[in-house]
DNA sequence: TATGAATGAGAGTTCATTCAT
DNA sequence: CATGAATGAACTCTCATTCAT
């Protein structure tokens, strides 16, 4: 106990990133099921069992929450993405494996992205706030790619392309894979065309 | 001129579906600027130049406003993606020219696609009026790429790969590429673009 | 024909009144079925098969339409009773059969005073035009009872209370029933209780 | 004191009791000014001194206002006849304090009456929520009436008629005597006419 | 005279945000 | 810090009335 006071502090941060994470997945439930502007601040702060005021003092205002609950998500989208194409060397495996995985995420949350794919980023003023971070993320997406292919590059396993223009069009098929899933119930796993997807990337459908 | 009693009949017909259009077009606009809830009716009526009432002669709601919008574009959208690649015999050379025709017309359309691609197929009351037609016009399109792949297959220029997943792969990719060029300014034409996707769907990056 | 262009000027005028009649039986039906606020003059036209516009040939505005349908009913019900209280000479008789046409013509027009006994005389703006007549004709059937009344105190078969007191209360008694009887379904006829009210009337309730 | 902790809610309850009296009061002024449709909702806030949105933590909307205004204000007319009526044991004696009584709290709610003579008992969508209570506090009235009519029945006071169709022919008659006081100013206080009411219901008008 | 499309003021209602407790 | 009642701006939609044809 060097610095009591500062122990002290440091529980009042815990609780309060604790009280944001509460908030965050409330919300996330509460703007899947309803849209942006159908989920009113009530209905979340109901959600989290809080009173309206109290997201006041997490965050800003609503467009902020709503930023919030996509960044973070976003965010743990490509960390997984990131982490499963790296436990491998193989600069193709590693792009399979991110294809894969990142079917994989929107299988896992699929309730989620019924708004991520109608809503991107968000629909209030555009070009506000909200949109600030998942650009960035969207870039760490499509660097770690790059990177990818890049490797399979020097390894002449992939043709000297722009990289940069290649990566997009991996994530775009994936994109669209989950699109069409979307309204359909019951659904098989996405992460199963994964295969198809990178087979494509590679050998493109042309017969030999 | 054998009905001239049905002529006035014609004309007022005319003119409802002109004012129809000057609607349609002026809620493009703004719809475009401020999406589905930051678009008023006083202001869509404003950019029209009519009374706010009168939008309410030609649709019944804002709602079914905003979905004929949506709908009529994306006709016409498909509309010229067919036009295009029927335009030629050899299949391979229809989905270049598809593929070509869809980022053109993006390329066309930039301020309605920064809508569209943000919500899709629309924000408000999730699943209601405004979904009905666009699914079906995406139907056609995939279609349309369907027909393509599944002839070029039985001239063996593309493998016996499933054409129902071929086509959605196709379309991601176009249309990731102008989610990328969404917010850029300038911007180089996206349907430059369209020679890469089909080099990749064709023959893949792979090295030989 | 001494006027030929007054012959003319005779059928527009006929013509006239024969369509300002159309739209008061239309605009009854509407009111009745709908109140005041409830219908609109768009409802009323239809109803009359004219167009909207042509209403306000006939009436200045809504108001004055429905003022002129109250009043010509209830100038109607007025000279209903009227005649059926004056085809006696005995004042007692005719006292009776001025209830019982009360009564009887509330049973006839049992829709119109649906909205009659709810909006005395009219909604919007208290004591506007369309109060003006109502009171007038309510006045006359205060002063036909009174005739009869002041008559049998003549005759010394009423005793000589006031009878502008004595007429209301007649009158009131009657619409009472009237409004017990409004929403009930189906309904014996009103008219069979005047007798219970003209005996309460003379001899009262009280035992001897 | 028992509960500390329950006097919080208490209070709390309490507070929210008065402002929903305070906004009833207010509501029953702009109402009786200016009937349902002419009161704006806003005005009503205003009247209160309250926002807008105000209204609507108290009442889900303008009609359950209106028919809250309403029930509160028959069901105080209805107590108040009843406690002057039951202050006797002579049967006769309480039916002659029941007219009063019903004459004099028209006379202390004049403004009320304006509309509830006018709209009785509610314009808007006919047959709504606003129905509801009203009927069943005027049975209520009625069955008060009938009571004292059947207990001076027994003790031979008044004549077996059918006590159900005197009840409301008493009403009807102190109604009458309302809404013809209804726009005089300065007025006589009604409730002078109530002796000439019961001897009427007891001994009629008919000389002997 | 008749039409009915156009007008635009106005109303009820919601809800993000604030702030006294 | 937490609360939740209060705020009031803003929105969609209606409809009485007008007027060019």
């Amino acid at each position: 106990m060097v610095h009591p006071s500062s122990s002290t502090s440091d529980r009042r941060e815990r609780e309060r990133g604790q009280r944001r994470a509460l908030i965050l997945r409330a919300a996330e439930r509460v703007f899947a099921a309803a849209g942006f502007h159908g989920a009113s601040v009530e209905s979340i702060a109901a959600e989290a069992e809080l009173a309206t005021g109290t997201i006041y003092l997490y965050f800003i205002n609503k467009e902020a929450l709503y930023a919030s609950v996509f960044e973070e998500k976003i965010a743990e989208k490509v960390a997984y993405i990131e982490s499963e194409a790296r436990a491998t060397d193989d600069p193709l495996d590693g792009l399979r494996r991110a294809v894969r995985a990142q079917l994989d995420f929107y299988d896992q949350h699929r309730a989620f992205f019924e708004i991520f794919l109608r809503q991107n980023p968000v629909t209030p003023p555009p070009g506000q706030a909200a949109a600030a971070l998942a650009p960035k993320l969207y870039q760490r997406h499509v660097e770690l790619l790059r990177e990818l292919i890049e490797a399979a590059q020097r390894q002449d396993q992939i043709r000297p392309l722009q990289s940069e223009k290649l990566a997009p069009l991996l994530i775009g098929m994936a994109v669209q894979i989950t699109r069409d899933g979307l309204g359909q119930d019951p659904r098989e796993p996405l992460a199963d065309q994964a295969e198809l997807v990178l087979e494509l990337f590679l050998h493109g459908v042309a017969a030999k």
